[in-house]
DNA sequence: GTTGGCACTCCTTGTGATTGAGTGCCAGCG
DNA sequence: CGCTGGCACTCAATCACAAGGAGTGCCAAC
């Protein structure tokens, strides 16, 4: 594999183009009828012919033209010329629905996944920040049952999380209030593991002593830490019924496997969150994501976040011939935009 | 249309069961070897005809066998006449998943559904109950920028609901923790709706002149009912891909249609409460959902609800080839464990 | 290095021909 | 009158085969 020439690069910036929008492998004879090249289709079936050795094209059989493969379209991405810039429709409709002020974390999530799934043939996918690592506005625990009680988590972007456990003896509700207004004076604007970590110390010391209250708010919370096993952060998808006008999702086999791997959302968070302390603007193409099911999809994805803090990825999933040009700025547009509408 | 002959039901009979398990139109010389008939295939064949004329069945093309249509499902099922019991594996499942204590009422319906997908090749379905019904336990206010406010309101089976709203003064956290104070002290066991009617009819006396505090709370409520347009109830849907599995829905475009359906799950809701106060049990069969994209399905569904209260409908979505008589028994048992569940 | 020519491969499409399951109809039997 | 066997017919599915076309590799010539 040496190096490639400027031709060669030039060839395979075509074959690949010509591949995203047409889907059809590409032969030479549609290459050279291209303005692009002045040169014969037997030129350039040798040029073609080196791109395949190196890998980045392949045949799907003998006497069909080329499609690039996972290499080809990685070479592409990195030397991507020029990237389109967002279309004014784009801009409008992310005006429309994501730089409106205010709304819950989830509220704006999903806005951000619906405006790519509508902007995009694909599949809009982010990551739900992990609900520990969340500053905490607000604490509360209501009694169910007993000694089943309900513990309410605000976090400062407006997330809920609720997670059930059992107290070791029972508390009327007026305690439990008393509690929870007890520990919200005390912490500032600690996270969720913040709290935890404190309120271990707090046990390990010997300060509860001097104050029943203190003890007690401090055995309920350690109850309530003993529970949450990993309340795991999560995915959110839109679109996915995108996927189906694509020509390479319509062998239901295929499909079938890409739909198994949205139903378990494990994978995909595996995927986005994978490579933590990631690059702001992600592309994983085809086998790049080590996941089976995935292999024929590409993901584009960016990181959004609140006041410096990185909270999560947002992007899209489609497959491999994705018109990356497009999709690149679009998904940085996006993230921007819910990355602004968190701050405010 | 005539009234059928004992003849004309048990050829019927035959057909559904044998087109349910077989997936083919089935003709008369293979129903004529069945040992459930001394009679020849030209004999079946006119009662076949009869059928048909009738619109229990009908010929995907003139010379392939019958199948039956949703008037000849409906009949079936109707007249079915024995449920098969629900299977020991079945029982082990719904027991070990679904029989233990606890559990906030969306882990419950989760749990419910997940088991349907998991006993059956269909798609499990679950209407979650309308908040506004639902008697709540307790509701807080929590301040998350000026004058937005995030309102958590907990039901007595543990769900949980979030509603962002604006306030009309800038308040602080301690006076909105009196406020949620006051308001819990004064709600004794009221759903949303009621809260809603109690606090309009304070408004419009004049009581409020007495108590400042008194005063201020209502203001709050009613800027927060204001807001509520209709925080609607929801279905959950688990084991979509199971679908997949079907040859009926191997087409590509008919999938597709019906995974739109299940995307805007406003159409599966209005199905499936429809007909509200509705039997225990409901078979809706094909077209009779007069829902376009559900078609080609049935559902099976049954009440679910605590304390006598019934709180939404529980069971499967899967093709008009369904096996009802092992899935309405089915649908049935899981609906009386969470109603079961949810009384704990 | 580039080009045109040529033989070759292999998918795709279309055309019958064949097969087989199933039907409707009818005449005959008990 | 109901049941049966027989017969002609229909129609989807399958297969083989040919034709067409897009594309390739290789080679000789410019």
């Amino acid at each position: 594999m040496e190096a490639l020439s400027a031709r060669h690069i030039k060839v395979l910036k075509a074959v690949v183009e010509d591949y995203i929008h047409s889907g059809e492998p590409v032969g030479s004879r549609s290459l050279s009828r291209s303005p692009r090249f002045q040169l014969s289709p037997a030129t350039l079936r040798n040029v073609m012919a080196d791109l395949e050795e190196s890998g980045f094209l392949c045949q799907p059989h003998t006497s069909a033209g080329r499609i690039p493969t996972d290499l080809g379209f990685r070479f592409y991405v990195n030397h991507l010329p020029a990237f389109a810039s967002v279309s004014p429709e784009a801009r409008r409709q992310v005006r429309d629905r994501l730089e409106v002020p205010g709304g819950r974390l989830e509220e704006i999530l999903q806005d951000g996944v619906f405006t790519l799934a509508q902007l995009t043939p694909y599949v809009g996918v982010v990551s739900l920040p992990d609900f520990r690592q969340m500053v905490v506005r607000h604490i509360r625990f209501v009694k169910l049952h007993e000694r089943r009680i309900l513990t309410v988590i605000v976090s400062v972007s407006g997330a809920v999380q609720n997670v059930l456990f059992e107290s070791e003896t029972v508390l009327s509700q007026d305690q439990l209030n008393r509690f929870s207004n007890y520990l919200n004076a005390l912490l500032g604007s600690l996270t969720l593991n913040g709290i935890k970590r404190k309120v271990l110390q707090e046990m390990a010391s010997d300060k509860q002593g001097y104050d029943e209250l203190f003890a007690q708010v401090l055995a309920l919370s350690r109850s309530f830490f003993a529970q949450d096993p990993d309340q795991q952060s999560d995915v959110m998808l839109d679109g996915k019924l995108n996927l189906l006008e694509h020509p390479e999702f319509s062998d239901v086999g295929r499909m079938k496997e890409i739909f198994k791997a949205f139903e378990e959302k494990g994978s995909i968070l595996k995927i986005l969150d994978g490579a933590l302390g990631g690059e702001q603007l992600r592309v994983i193409i085809g086998a790049e994501s080590c996941c089976r099911e995935m292999r024929h999809c590409s993901l584009v994805t960016a990181e959004y976040g609140r006041e410096g803090r990185t909270l999560g990825r947002v992007g899209v999933i489609g497959p491999t011939r994705m018109d990356y040009s497009r999709i690149i700025p679009l998904v940085n547009y996006i993230a921007d935009a819910m990355s602004r509408r968190l701050q405010g």
